[in-house]
DNA sequence: AGCACGCCGACT
DNA sequence: GTCGGCGTGCTC
């Protein structure tokens, strides 16, 4: 009889599944996670991705056994074709797709066994202050984790051990620990108003009714989205099915776990790159199991093996976050309408400020649109100004206009907080010499370096080489000739400090953050009055919710626009919405200023009128006459090599060998706009097709003649684009 | 992605 | 004379 050949995919970066011999007595089927030998780094988990009746001839004398089945939940049809498609798509190989989906460290296999203890036997021979300790927190006779039992009792395990040694205390084995509890989708049943009634009515019949949809969930900060939400989800646990909430990484450090908990009774499994791998792993084999009821995640968390998936939320869809931009390249809101596609399941896309993508497809009805017309409790959006740079700019070396500073001061004397939001991080973006002219400049990049004085460092924002500052200009000598250009949020709590003298001030930057821990707990100082004026970068734009404050002043509007971005309008409106949002959300009082050299470019003059269908418009009109996204597909070819000659030969090389087609344009190469980071010398190709245009095929047949890549040289393919740079 | 194999500079 | 740098190529 021949032996059974079997394809494994192995998480490499490989296409091709490898085949391999089942041998006689092991039982294993597609799907199955197995360890098979490869190559020299010997057993590597892999799954059976299909059968193969009939291997290649020449493959047979090299064909190698299936070392084992792993004892785990075999990876369903749902999963692996959607693997199959994400690599398909994105160009990545299907192995490194694969190794998103089997992300779950090594610690594969059971949980390890819990010990607990019990008080059972004699006190011990003899006593110390310690076993005391232990013997009283253990005298009802209950069995605690040896931990737990070492906590109540202020003792190291090593006392506890101990006792255990000498027969007072008997471990027993626990069943592991849960991931997450059951939730209870009638634990808090929300309030409704009246327009969020009709939507979450909706959403509840649409997960009833399963199947494939997407629903967008479109209102602004404060109208209840995430409430709204909340009754898809609750619907679906009643179901018994599981839930996926995608969010930001960002966004699951804020509010939003606790809210979760406050409407269900529990709090969800999590995922994201924090996760300890010991968690990482239990998390991992619960959800596959189905001993997990909702997953709330970052990206990542799409590619887990759900047991039985029935619903995919993605929170905040418009968020650029949602866009891997290393390794594996993936938008994970576009992935997890695939997946609720592949699955058969109601997707739901919430946001405030949808993505011109989704809110295309919701005007043509692609997309169903669930609108939430009223902020929460009646409150409005801000009143919105423009303050215009040209006419009424702030004293040379300062960056808020003598307006905003008079606002603040009112809201100040009134007992409310303001907020200064400025996203750049750092105390200034440039610093030259007044002597010579000479700009401090990255020597891996081309980029200037960021003047961070909280950390006494220069500092580069691409590849994180620092410095300290230098005494004298390593250009012309001279001393004390440094001079910082433009403001950075830490030169802005500067000018706050010195226009506030008496106020209590806090900045807020990824960079000056000491732990997350640190963060909540100054969130929420801000949130209880604690501060008067918030200096901030986008870290303020999301999550938390701050009761007082009623003024926010956006100090460089422009910041982000005119990039030759084609995203930067959308971006920048995005970006400007949330954070205006923030003002004034419990009464009516909230106010924001823009502080802008173009108060009549489209994003100021949607902000300004409160006007977000003004917006849209404009940008969908936009996109369509250029032909970009929605209305067309773009697709980016980076080159890069260490020196650039070689970067740029091939760069010219790979375009010259781009199939015809009439309806392709290749953009390119060009110079990127860094043109170096890390040392490495970077050319960019724009491929431009129309909507219906199969853009991944197009770009294997093409890469598949392309010279091949040695010698140092790197080429990246991004397929949907974000970033340009 | 790893890991080994293979060919050119500073050390016992 | 070797140890070791990382460029190239392979993994059923």
């Amino acid at each position: 009889m021949a032996t059974r050949v079997v394809d494994v995919l192995v998480p490499v970066a490989l296409d091709q599944a490898y085949s391999y011999r089942v041998p006689a007595g092991m039982e294993v089927g597609v799907g199955d996670v197995v360890a098979v030998p490869l190559g020299a780094r010997g057993e590597t988990a892999g799954v059976v991705w299909a059968e193969n009746p009939n291997p290649a001839p020449g493959l047979h004398n090299r064909l190698k056994d299936i070392a084992a089945k792993i004892d785990v939940p075999s990876l369903r049809q749902e999963l692996r074709t959607f693997i199959d498609w994400v690599a398909g798509y994105t160009l990545a190989s299907r192995g490194m797709v694969l190794r998103m989906a089997l992300r779950m460290g090594d610690n594969l296999g059971p949980a390890r066994e819990r010990v607990g203890v019990r008080l059972v036997g004699p006190p011990p021979q003899r006593m110390t202050v310690a076993r005391q300790r232990v013997l009283r927190a253990l005298e009802d006779g209950m069995v605690r984790a040896k931990g737990d039992a070492a906590r109540e009792a202020g003792v190291s395990t090593g006392v506890i051990d101990g006792l255990v040694d000498e027969g007072t205390l008997e471990t027993v084995v626990l069943p592991p620990e849960k991931v997450a509890r059951p939730p209870d989708p009638d634990f808090r049943k929300p309030d409704f108003a009246l327009g969020q009634l009709a939507a979450a009515d909706a959403l509840r019949t649409t997960v009833d009714q399963g199947g494939y949809t997407v629903s967008l969930v479109d209102g602004v900060t404060g109208s209840g989205k995430t409430e709204v939400y909340f009754e898809a989800v609750a619907e679906n646990i009643r179901k018994g099915r599981q839930t996926l909430i995608l969010m930001p990484e960002i966004a699951l450090t804020g509010q939003s776990l606790d809210r979760f908990t406050a409407r269900f009774g529990t709090k969800p499994a999590e995922w994201h790159s924090q996760l300890a791998p010991r968690l990482r792993a239990r998390t991992w084999a619960a959800v596959a199991e189905g001993d997990v009821s909702v997953v709330v995640g970052a990206r990542s968390a799409l590619f887990l093996p759900y047991a039985d998936l029935g619903l995919i939320v993605v929170d905040e869809e418009h968020e650029q976050a949602y866009k891997q931009e290393d390794g594996a390249r993936y938008n994970a809101r576009d992935m997890a309408v695939v997946r609720g596609s592949i699955a058969k399941i109601p997707v739901v896309l919430a946001s405030a400020t949808p993505s011109v993508e989704s809110e295309v497809n919701a005007r043509k009805g692609r997309y169903r649109r669930l609108h939430l017309p009223e902020r929460f409790g009646g409150a409005s959006l801000p009143h919105v100004e423009a303050i215009d740079l040209t006419r009424e700019g702030p004293p040379r070396g300062r960056f808020i206009a003598p307006r905003l500073a008079e606002a603040v001061h009112n809201t100040l004397e009134r007992g409310d907080q303001a907020l200064l939001f400025l996203n750049r991080r750092g105390f200034a973006p440039l610093t030259l010499c007044r002597a010579c002219g000479f700009r401090l400049q990255c020597p891996n990049c081309d980029a200037w370096l960021v003047d961070h004085r909280f950390r006494k460092r220069l500092i580069c924002h691409h590849c994180g080489y620092n410095m300290p500052p230098p005494d004298a200009c390593p250009n012309c000598h001279a001393t004390e000739s440094f001079t910082a250009v433009g403001p950075g949020v830490e030169r802005l709590e500067q000018e706050a400090a010195d226009l506030f003298p008496d106020k209590r001030i806090l900045i807020l930057s990824s960079d000056v953050v000491e732990s997350m821990e640190r963060l909540r707990q100054e969130l929420d100082d801000v949130a209880d009055g604690k501060f008067d004026i918030i200096v901030g970068t986008q870290l303020v734009a999301k999550g938390h919710h701050f009761p007082k404050l009623n003024l926010v002043g956006i100090v460089d509007a422009d910041l982000g626009l005119g990039n030759g971005d084609p995203r930067a309008s959308e971006r920048t409106f995005q970006l400007l919405h949330q954070v205006v949002g923030r003002a004034g959300r419990e009464d009516n009082r909230g106010v924001g200023f823009l502080q802008t050299h173009q108060p009549e470019h489209p994003v100021m003059k949607a902000l300004i009128l409160g006007d977000r269908e003004k917006f849209y418009e404009t940008e969908i009109a936009l996109r369509e006459a250029s032909g970009y996204p929605p209305f067309g597909r773009l697709a980016g070819i980076v080159v890069s090599a260490d020196n650039k000659h070689d970067a740029e030969g091939y760069a010219k090389a790979v375009a010259k060998a781009a199939p015809y087609n009439e309806t392709v344009r290749v953009l390119g190469p060009a110079e990127a706009p860094v043109a170096v980071v890390r040392g490495r010398h970077r050319y960019r190709l724009l491929i431009k097709a129309p909507r219906e245009f199969n853009l991944s095929a197009y770009l294997r047949d093409w890469l598949a003649v392309a010279p091949k890549t040695r010698g140092g040289i790197k080429m990246d393919v991004d397929v949907d684009p974000m970033s340009f740079y």
